[in-house]
RNA sequence: GGCGGGAUAGCUCAGAUGGUUAGAGCGCAUGAUUCAUAAUCAUGAGGUCGCGAGUUCAAUUCUCGCUCCCGCUACCA
């Protein structure tokens, strides 16, 4: 049984305000959005495209902290930068809002108190850090300490970002409020949680068996996830930047961003249409479709709808067709390494381009797999595709036009076998189109796209009609009327891949008026319609321009690097006291063999000089067994003794760990014996 | 280690419920052409479809094992 929908509601993840927006969510998310949204507003169809910035949680509130402003402050100043550059880069959200906004608020927390009320939550008390000076709970990353793996003393409650391990705030050793500098202390506190394993029974249905036509990336996370089986988790968090928690004893806490930011897609559409939201949310014929990338996937297929279901009257959405990542010259992108390009700042260096950013995210869109954006790629595809195949035959065209008919659109007349052919081509264009934009296969509808331009462009050199011009001026005039009726057939269907370009079209052929359902037609440009003078459409882009560009990332590579070989700075004098606590001994390694199923572990057994000891370390990444045994090493004998992986290590190896993060195991330089102590 | 995604021409990617010559764009070579931003058009070269085994009359497509890349997850005293 197949649904009917009579409207379709668009949503795009929203962008997180702690930085401006770069072209890996530009690729993943929005240009796709846009396309899809475009499309089906040409199309006439009814269409709400709704976007807005995240502006809550720790890491917005932490930036605050540390540059001395308010976390309000940091959302302002970001939102308006997002906001603007997807104004003037054309994406054309019917609202782009934020969830700081009044009905953000008002929406969340009535959300919330619905769950509430219907018995949605379940309520459960954990221990965590409390700084009592400042009177708060700590979330993970305001408690700073020692790295329990790498020593780092600057390591966060959720992550140590010298080393990238992920922690919880009770591994750090030393554990300091980030607020206070105080050492916080263990205390209960309450908090509510969406039982996911609840819902795990009609998800698996819901997703499993009814939406198999989902992309595979999706389609497969989401059975990885339902296979291993849903837990609990906490849609709360103690922490003063958000939405306050509604319900009584709840105060100091607000709503988990993950809880937070989806429904501010329902805020959004409130605050859009405030008459007729409903419409958008709870009607069964209208199709919710979420445009994410993969990081997201989790949270859209099987979160947020277990939200949906739990307040009882949404519907859930029909697909998330969320894209891959997309790569920067190879390297990850990244924000905080400053590893990316940025959507204000291409608009500043490439006036008036959007277009040619636009058509190479979707060329090149990471809809299977990652890919990589390259500035030579994006040169090459300007260049040879762009300007030579699509700019090149809309200026040919207007040209000989000019040339033949003094900008005037000529009389069609008698058509031949080949005419009828070509014609034939350009109406399969527009079933191919359709086909690939109604199944988000954006890269290949603009393949399709591109292709008119190319049937164009083929066309003119089978019928070279500035040969025919000097012999037979009628049969030129219908060539040429043919050409005119391309261009504005390749106005209509680059409309959603490229709107800044079908505009100026549309402004070079003086017709405004067009729509999708004209595609493929060829009388959409009258005899004796009088055309604007030629203009490019395109322009060729300079070696020069490109490797700006990459200079400019060269640069930032180079800075990353060189702060990344600075030697971290020394920490705090430690009396000797505190050192001759430590006991650090010589030991031998007698035997070496990694721990099943764990990557990084090896399970050594040293001569201690003591009878022996089990030692367990993650070196297994940069050791084998093998070269281990039978050397010296040091380590930390008098560390209590901790179970891992069901086995008790008694002691840490010392290791000294380089830029790269690899480890280099600590060795006597001259042969000592067993137990011998460091001093 | 578990799970998911990927591996197809120099590059970026399609594709096949298994079936004779595996596709596109870019790049490359040759030719044609000059209306056009030295753009266009035609032709061609280029692929043991990641590796190994199995099922089959037939596998690049199915099954199993392995390797490498990306992600989630466990592990790093």
């Amino acid at each position: 049984m197949k649904k009917v929908f009579n409207r379709t509601l668009i949503t795009s993840a929203l962008p997180y305000a702690n930085g401006p927006v770069h072209i890996g969510h530009l690729a993943g998310v929005y240009v796709p959005a846009d396309i899809y949204a475009r499309y089906l507003r040409m199309k006439g169809e009814e269409v709400l495209f709704i976007g807005g910035s995240d502006e809550h949680g720790v890491p917005i509130a932490l930036k605050a902290k540390a540059e001395g402003v308010t976390p309000q402050d940091v959302v302002d100043k970001f939102h308006y930068i997002i906001k603007k550059s997807f104004e003037d880069f054309g994406i054309t959200f019917d609202i782009y809002s934020r969830t700081t906004s009044e009905t953000h608020y008002k929406t969340a927390s009535g959300f919330f108190r619905k769950l509430y009320e219907n018995g949605s939550f379940v309520e459960k008390t954990s221990e965590q850090y409390y700084d009592e000076e400042a009177k708060q709970f700590l979330a993970d990353r305001y408690i700073t300490g020692k790295c329990p793996h790498c020593g780092n003393e600057r390591a966060y409650g959720d992550q140590c970002e010298a080393c990238g391990t992920s922690l919880s705030p009770l591994d750090l050793i030393e554990p300091k409020s980030a607020i206070s500098g105080r050492v916080p202390v263990l205390k209960e506190t309450k908090h509510w949680y969406l039982p996911l394993d609840k819902h795990e029974a009609w998800l698996k249905q819901w997703i499993l068996e009814g939406h198999k036509e989902w992309k595979t990336n999706v389609y497969g996370q989401c059975k990885s996830w339902l296979d291993m089986g849903l837990q609990p988790r906490a849609v709360s968090r103690d922490l003063d930047w958000g939405v306050p928690v509604p319900v009584e004893g709840a105060e100091g806490k607000v709503l988990y961003v993950w809880f937070d930011a989806p429904i501010g897609y329902i805020s959004n559409t409130i605050e859009c249409c405030p008459g007729d939201w409903q419409k958008w949310w709870k009607k069964e014929d209208t199709k919710l479709v979420h445009f994410i990338g993969k990081d997201n996937i989790v949270f859209h297929c099987i979160v947020f709808p277990a939200m949906l279901k739990a307040e009882g009257s949404f519907i859930l959405p029909e697909n998330v067709p969320a894209n891959e990542f997309l790569n920067l010259e190879g390297d990850k992108i990244s924000t905080s390494r400053n590893w990316a390009v940025w959507l204000h700042e291409y608009l500043e260096d490439f006036p008036g381009k959007q277009d040619v950013l636009r058509y190479v995210l979707t060329a090149n869109a990471p809809e299977t797999k990652d890919n990589d954006f390259t500035w030579k790629d994006f040169q090459a595809r300007n260049n040879n595709e762009l300007v030579a195949v699509f700019g090149n035959f809309v200026n040919r065209a207007m040209v000989l036009t000019h040339k033949f008919f003094d900008g005037k659109i000529p009389v069609c007349k008698e058509l031949t076998d080949y005419d009828r052919e070509t014609l034939k081509e350009l109406a399969e264009v527009k079933s191919a189109l359709e086909n690939n934009l109604d199944n988000y296969r954006f890269r290949e509808a603009l393949k399709d796209a591109m292709n008119l331009a190319r049937i164009g462009n083929k066309y003119l050199a089978d019928m070279e009609p500035w040969k025919l011009a000097k012999t037979d001026m009628e049969r030129t005039a219908t060539i040429m009327n043919l050409c005119m009726q391309i261009t504005a057939n390749l106005a209509i269907a680059f409309e959603p891949f490229l709107p800044f370009s079908a505009e100026k079209i549309k402004y070079l052929i003086h017709k405004y008026d067009l729509k999708w359902e004209q595609l493929g037609r060829i009388d959409l440009l009258a005899a004796g319609h009088i055309l604007e003078h030629p203009e490019l459409l395109f322009e060729k882009i300079e070696d020069d321009t490109i490797n700006q560009q990459v200079q400019k990332l060269m640069d930032t590579k180079k800075a990353n690097e060189l702060k990344e070989r600075k030697a971290a700075p020394q920490k705090a004098n430690i009396a000797f006291d505190d050192f001759s606590k430590l006991d650090i001994r010589v030991g031998r390694i007698v035997e070496c063999q990694r721990v099943p199923k764990a990557d990084k572990l090896l399970q050594l057994r040293i001569d201690d000089g003591l009878g022996g000891r089990t030692i367990l370390s993650g070196i297994a990444e940069h050791y084998q067994p093998g070269e281990l045994v039978g050397r010296n090493v040091c380590f930390i004998a008098n560390l209590e003794p901790r179970k891992i992986r069901g086995i008790e290590s008694q002691g840490m190896i010392l290791s000294a760990e380089n830029a790269d993060g690899s480890l280099a195991v600590i060795q006597p330089l001259k042969d000592v014996l067993p137990g011998s102590e460091v001093k």
